[in-house]
DNA sequence: AGCCAGTCTCGGA
DNA sequence: TCCGAGACTGGCT
């Protein structure tokens, strides 16, 4: 299993979201808790280069999606904790452009399991790194919005903050 | 064994 | 057109 070794912060208009990050890269992304206490940062200082370094990149990352502009530089992703089912459905998210969608269904025929479209609904749903790989350009048929792990209203407004038309 | 972030079909409002 | 029920689905716990 993998060893998460760094928690740090990354204070956005839209809250404050938790980033952490294995020897590998970032491993998983949380949307701001709402209601609760934030969680304690490791301090900086005796956090390892390459893990600042990768952090910088996560944080102008997420800073450009939310205020509409492009990620640019993406930290590496550790998504080693999935099952090579899951991989496949991230591994195929990533290749989603910015303003572009594509349906649970059209993943599943993408990865070669056509019937399983409700697997990758599952897949989405575990996504260790939300808005980064980006599970929310995924629709139901027919442009319906679907669901959504973070809470439908980010979807709503992640969608809405790249362009995308959805029913 | 049971749960799902789906999708299709069909019938009624 | 739109919504709900029912059938069917595959991966995960």
């Amino acid at each position: 299993m993998r060893t998460l070794l760094v928690e740090l912060l990354i204070a956005t208009r839209d809250g404050q979201f938790v980033a952490r990050y294995s020897e590998k890269g970032l491993a998983e992304l949380d949307f701001p808790r709402v209601g609760r206490a934030s969680p304690r940062a490791v301090k900086l200082i005796g956090v390892p280069a390459p893990i600042r370094r990768w952090h910088r990149a996560t944080a102008a990352a997420l800073k450009n999606v939310l205020a509409r502009r492009p990620a640019k530089i993406f930290p590496p992703l550790d998504l080693s904790n999935g099952t090579t089912f899951q991989r496949k459905v991230w591994n195929t998210l990533r290749k989603i452009a910015r303003g572009q969608t594509k349906s649970y269904g059209e993943i599943a025929r993408a990865i070669g399991s056509p019937r399983a479209v409700r697997a990758v609904g599952g897949a989405c749903g575990t996504n260790p790194i939300p808005v980064l790989v980006p599970c929310h350009r995924v629709l139901a048929a027919n442009k319906k919005l679907g669901g959504f792990s973070g809470g439908l209203n980010w979807k709503r407004e992640l969608l809405s903050r790249e362009g995308v038309m959805f029913r």
